[in-house]
DNA sequence: ATGGCGACCGCAGGTCGA
């Protein structure tokens, strides 16, 4: 089972990138962040057209996750992260599939940091690792995927230096992060790629794509079970170089089967 | 250190992302 991950910016002008690239890498599963797009103006037609079956959480202007599966309907087990009813932003999606749980997370930015923004990162992101606690301790395989919001590294980052203050690579993100994995979950791509310089995102500005400046903060986060039947992972680095391009890159892993 | 680009809404330019 192939599953894909990848942040579209906004799926209305992104949809001809999608579908060639749905076509071209036919994940089995994929999850998608930042559709940008009210619940109603999901590409549906589109997606099905393409052989995908869909669920999905819109929003005016921002946010916006969805996961596709490939000749099958996604069985949606959760639309929001527990723990906070006052939260209507749209950034997670849950699915049974092929008796896998599949997550699909866009974590907030929290630029600029500290701040309210930064506060609610790290608030959000208790409360996935609270949900995250109780997903790994069913013992069923879990994939956890999307757009963390996080580099991980030093060496997740082109120029580590100048991302010290930065939300996304503050220790407090870090150390969050490091928590969620201390649970047992595996970093997919790291696993298979210990020591490779591997970027899902690549500044739209200063020449980013053209210079390799980019850093990695999609990510796969497998459950023990889940982990134990990985046997590839890469990102379709490819796609950042079309036309119109997101500045996130697909990412993938594939599973053995049962 | 800043601003750069692209997308959103909606019709100008403010806001957001990372």
């Amino acid at each position: 089972m192939k599953i894909a991950t990848f942040n579209i910016n906004g799926i209305a002008s992104r949809l001809p990138n999608l579908l060639r690239w749905l076509d071209e890498s036919r994940p089995d599963v994929a999850c998608l962040q930042e559709l940008k797009a009210p619940q109603e103006k999901f590409p549906l037609a589109a997606i099905e057209a393409a052989g995908y079956g869909a669920i999905w959480h819109g929003q005016k202007s921002w946010n916006g996750v969805a996961i596709l599966a490939r000749g099958a309907q996604p069985l949606e087990t959760r639309r929001d992260l527990p723990g906070d009813a006052q939260d209507i932003q749209s950034r997670y999606i849950e699915a049974a599939l092929e008796g896998a749980t599949v997550a699909c997370l866009y974590l907030p930015n929290g630029n600029p940091a500290p701040g309210p923004k930064f506060a609610y990162k790290l608030a959000w992101f208790e409360r996935l690792i609270a949900h995250a606690s109780a997903l790994h301790a069913s013992g069923a395989p879990v994939v956890l995927a999307g757009d963390f919001n996080v580099i991980p590294t030093e060496r997740d980052v082109y120029k580590p230096e100048r991302w010290v203050d930065d939300a996304l690579f503050r220790p407090e993100t870090r150390a969050a992060f490091r928590r969620l994995l201390d649970q047992g979950w595996t970093d997919a791509l790291r696993r298979l790629h210990p020591d490779e310089r591997i970027y899902t995102y690549w500044d739209y500005f200063r020449n980013a794509w053209q210079r390799n400046a980019g850093m990695r903060i999609d990510h796969f986060l497998l459950s023990a079970s889940a982990a134990g039947r990985l046997v590839a992972a890469d990102v379709d680095r490819y796609v950042r170089a079309w036309q119109k391009p997101s500045d996130h890159a697909p990412v993938w892993i594939e599973l053995s089967e049962r």
